[in-house]
RNA sequence: GAGGUCUUCCAAGUAAUCGCUUGAUUUUUCAAGAGGAAAGUCCGAGCUCCAUAGGAACAUGACGCCGGGUAACACCCGGGAGCCGCAAGGCUAUAGAGAGUGCAACAGAAAGCAGACCGCCUCCGAAAGGAGGCAAGGGUGAAAGGGUGGGGCAAGAGCCCACCGCGGCCGCUGGCAACAGCGCCGGCUAGGUAAACCUCGUCAGGAGCAAGAUCAAGAAGCGCUGGGUUGUUCCGCCCUAUAGCGCAGGUGGAUCGCUUGAACCAUCUGGCAACAGAUGGUCUAGAUAGAUGAUUACAUAAACAGAACUCGGCUUAUGGAAGGCCUCCUUU
RNA sequence: GGGCGGUUAACUCAGCGGGAGAGUGCAACGUUGACAUCGUUGAAGUCGGCAGUUCAAUCCUGCCAUCGCCCA
């Protein structure tokens, strides 16, 4: 499977948001916490939200882009036919591998992980 | 060497692997891909819509030395004046208080066509004190209606004189001008505040790309009224019942607007400069939950920080480098 | 993205060029056997911050910070 990540793997209508906040399980670890459900497609999806007062743009966009990073390298070891929706909370600054690690512990938790 | 001050520049690049957006080409590749502030939204414009920004009066707001630059500006350049700084240099919402209204708490005798507490002087009186003259000295205050020196006087005072300051719809000279210099006149009369009202001059219609246009989907109508620019009034002209306003209901998808522009780069010419002109060259993000990331190497990438219609400025945040100038210290 | 408004005592607000205030709350005292109510007294503030105008700024002007509202 090539590693790619375009525009259709990213939930992108105001609706299917709220459908998951409404409708998702929750599993979480410190300062991220994870909503899914299931989309019926052949293929998972993905949101990175930062909250509110996520510092500034930059910040946002930073941790967003890295989490989008990391369930590109990882989509294969994830079950399909989930919509994922991240939600960032500010707390410490974590790097790159401790972000790797946080959702690794997350899809674990959620059953996701494709054996 | 230390401190200060001004100006300019940079804001990472290259390679590899895996990816994202757009455009070409076509099924595989190629090309391009955040900032000096993209920010705050504080000004000025383009652009779009509001049926007519057509006129007049009164409001309202912004600006305010002079000359120039600019599409325009509250911006920039040059000059003048005042203030600050030892200096380099910096700051100034820099017209009018000789049109009017207002304000100045407390203190003080007196605060606006000024006034007399202490005090000084003269006269009356035995004394206490009284009548008058004065505004130099003390004291109050942010501010007490020219300053210094001399003459003069009972004591004093622009009362008189010299110099300095101040004023004049004064003259001459220099300057496009603001203004400066000199002369003449005035014996001082004319204090502060206009980021208080105001006067004078200049400018300004309103809303903003969530503007606006088209397509698709969906929905449920009801009530009121003539309405239409949005400071007020008047005049003129015109549009529209397929109208306008209010409440309720539905959608919240796609395309255009959307990037070639008062654009950028180089050279030359004019100008002290801001800037303008000519010639040649370049095409340089266009997303829509929102594209630039991850890992590795090059000793090492660290500050503030991320385009959302587009430009010109201002302001604020911030890392580093270079140069000019000024002051002080040390050495030769 | 664009357009507006606010910030004054612990809370809710008034004030708008010279004295920083009101109600609630808080503390002390009185009243009561005790409490509530009531009465008296008191404390509590860089008027969001930094500059400017003015003799003088909560007030006028500029910049910054922060909170909130509106639009399709």
């Amino acid at each position: 499977m090539r590693k790619s990540l375009s525009k259709d793997r990213i939930v992108r209508s105001k609706g299917e948001i709220q459908a998951i906040f409404q409708n998702g399980k929750v599993y979480s670890v410190p300062d991220v916490r994870l909503r899914i459900k299931c989309n019926g497609l052949e293929y998972s999806r993905i949101i990175v939200i930062p909250v509110k007062h996520f510092g500034n743009s930059v910040q946002r966009n930073l941790v967003r882009r890295q989490f989008k990073e990391i369930f590109r390298l990882e989509q294969e070891r994830i079950e399909t036919g989930f919509d994922l929706a991240l939600v960032l909370y500010k707390g410490r600054t974590l790097s790159y591998d401790q972000k790797k690690e946080a959702f690794t512990s997350l899809i674990e938790k959620a059953g996701l992980l494709r054996k």
